[in-house]
DNA sequence: ATATTGCAAACGAACGTTCATTCGTAAAGA
DNA sequence: TCTTTACGAATGAACGTTCGTTTGCAATAT
């Protein structure tokens, strides 16, 4: 039973990216990803090509489940800039706490990618960060958001979730949905006229 | 003339702290730092110990700001959690875009250090976060605030300004005053009543 | 039989750090 | 005034270690 990336591929991505997260791309050895999952270091290299080929895979696995709820977000209708916020901030919410570890690498190691990756990596990021201004444009212009500087709104909003990366525990005190229940409001109200 | 730490070593420090910034503690070389203070990489041992002094010394600097910090917000009355609130999110913001580079390291590259200074450096941030902690609940007790995961409040907002170290620009758009009018209603608006 | 997986051993490169030495300057001794 | 001594600062060479990766071969699974 052979899928595109094999089982225990996907158990050395999973266990590279708690490593990842914990001690950082750089510090983490192939000698350490290799105990992590009972091998030595060079057996390893029977199922994947490189240390990079790691950062590069989980880097770009995240990027497309961001991409992926992009596009059904802009399926929303325009005039309604509040529920695509809503949407976005859901999807975020979503995306860390389902994945925890391996989003860390996308938010702070893929600077570790080396050329063509990162500048692939970096498109997309730009994309969705264009998309994400849009809408918030969209809410300035139809006289629902309160007028601010697009920027400070943006990163204001995409890094009050990063704590989630670090620190969010799956299972334990808060749910998903909970934590939607006490994010997304917490986060709007600060735009929000009225 | 001579201070307690030579010139020389703030500049290698400064130098230190932008590398760690942009590359990383583990990703950043003792040859990549003489470079950019045009030494050898044996030359800053002259001014320096070790490596990780560095870190060490960078760290406990901005530990020392947030403390000092802390301690004259604390002067503020009981009575009014917002003034202490606001006056928490300026000492962030102030701290972040005096010292862009080196907060960094104080956010994301402290987990580098080694015993006893881990220790340290996290009882230090324990009883800072404890604090902001303490000045949310009182918001709450004293019906200022909604009622919220105290949690969840203390690191969406704490975390919301971690872009600044990311990508703030002094002297570029916007002012650190500007930066203030700007986020302390953004962020204040979504906890308080009314 | 053939392909897949694991491992010991070894590789060159890079790492942080040490060492002996050198250079320039400035104080101290004659 | 000239010489000696002292010292901070810089350097190239080298140290031991660890890094990511390759190779050859045995074990296992198909």
């Amino acid at each position: 039973m052979e899928t595109i990336v094999s089982e225990k591929k996907q158990r050395i991505l999973e266990a590279a990216a708690r490593l990842f997260r914990d001690k950082g791309y750089s510090a983490t050895s192939m000698r350490d990803l290799a105990g992590a999952v009972n091998l030595k270091a060079s057996s390893l290299y029977n199922h994947i090509s490189s240390k990079e080929e790691i950062l590069q895979e989980i880097c770009l696995a995240n990027a497309r489940r961001f991409h992926e709820g992009m596009k059904r977000i802009q399926e929303l209708p325009e005039d309604k800039p509040l529920a695509r916020l809503e949407a976005l901030l859901k999807l975020h919410i979503r995306i860390a706490t389902q994945d925890v570890t391996s989003v860390t690498s996308f938010n702070d190691e893929w600077r570790h990618l080396s050329e063509p990756h990162l500048s692939q990596f970096l498109e997309m990021r730009r994309a969705y960060e264009s998309f994400f201004r849009k809408v918030i444009r969209e809410g300035t212009q139809q006289g629902i958001f309160r007028s601010a500087d697009e920027s400070v709104v943006l990163y204001a909003l995409i890094s009050s979730l990063r704590w989630l990366y670090d620190w969010y525990q799956p299972g334990k005190r808060l749910a998903p949905t909970d934590l939607e229940e006490q994010l997304i409001p917490l986060l709007t109200r600060g735009i929000l006229i009225g």
